[in-house]
DNA sequence: TGTAAATATTGACATTTATTTATATAAAAT
DNA sequence: ATTTTATATAAATAAATGTCAATATTTACA
């Protein structure tokens, strides 16, 4: 009925630089540092980006020492397959 | 390289209301006096949501007399599948 | 033509969110 | 232990967005 977790997964693909961010995980995990190097954002703000991806399942996170590794989760793709079917399969191909 | 366009397509998926009105129309084709009767919301954040919605290409639009019909284009779907993959896929699978 | 009905647009407002500066925490190295 | 390096959190601010009231536009019909 309420739809506000999608809502929130959603969200997270709604920004031009979460969108760069996941382009660069798909060629493999990548370290924090890499991902500011790539980027026009300060420090503070990579890690609100990470954080958003994060909680939404969409990238995955462990910390190495004092670094953080990023990478895809292949379950976060199939979480985002879901999502859309979920809302634009019409009658006809069948409805989630 | 510029990801602007897809984001506002993403965005077009982000809010609660809109979701609800793309479940609507996954049952067919809608009036829009019919949108305007299940959800809670005034007929000009109804008129917003529908242009939204038909901006980024997820639902089409005519009208007949006075009567707005909406509609899920098939296209739409693979629109937002294909966006999803764009983002998502790791390269083992294949990224686009 | 004039009125009623359905939808669209405008302007205002409140909430959300991306961003930065400043500060805190955590881990490594000297 | 102290300093350095990498990251996280807090507070403040500006921009974007969802919402409604008021008004305009469009279409049907008497």
């Amino acid at each position: 009925m309420g739809y506000r977790e999608d809502v929130r997964t959603v969200k997270a693909l709604a920004d031009e630089n979460r969108l760069t961010i996941l382009r660069m995980l798909q060629s493999g995990e990548k370290c924090a540092s890499a991902i500011l190097e790539e980027l026009n954002i300060t420090q503070p703000t990579r890690s609100h980006h990470m954080k958003t991806l994060c909680d939404a399942g969409i990238a995955d996170w462990y910390k190495e020492g004092k670094w953080g590794k990023y990478s895809l989760p292949n379950q976060g793709s199939m979480n985002l397959r879901n999502l859309v079917a979920k809302y634009t399969l019409t009658e006809k191909y069948g409805i989630q």
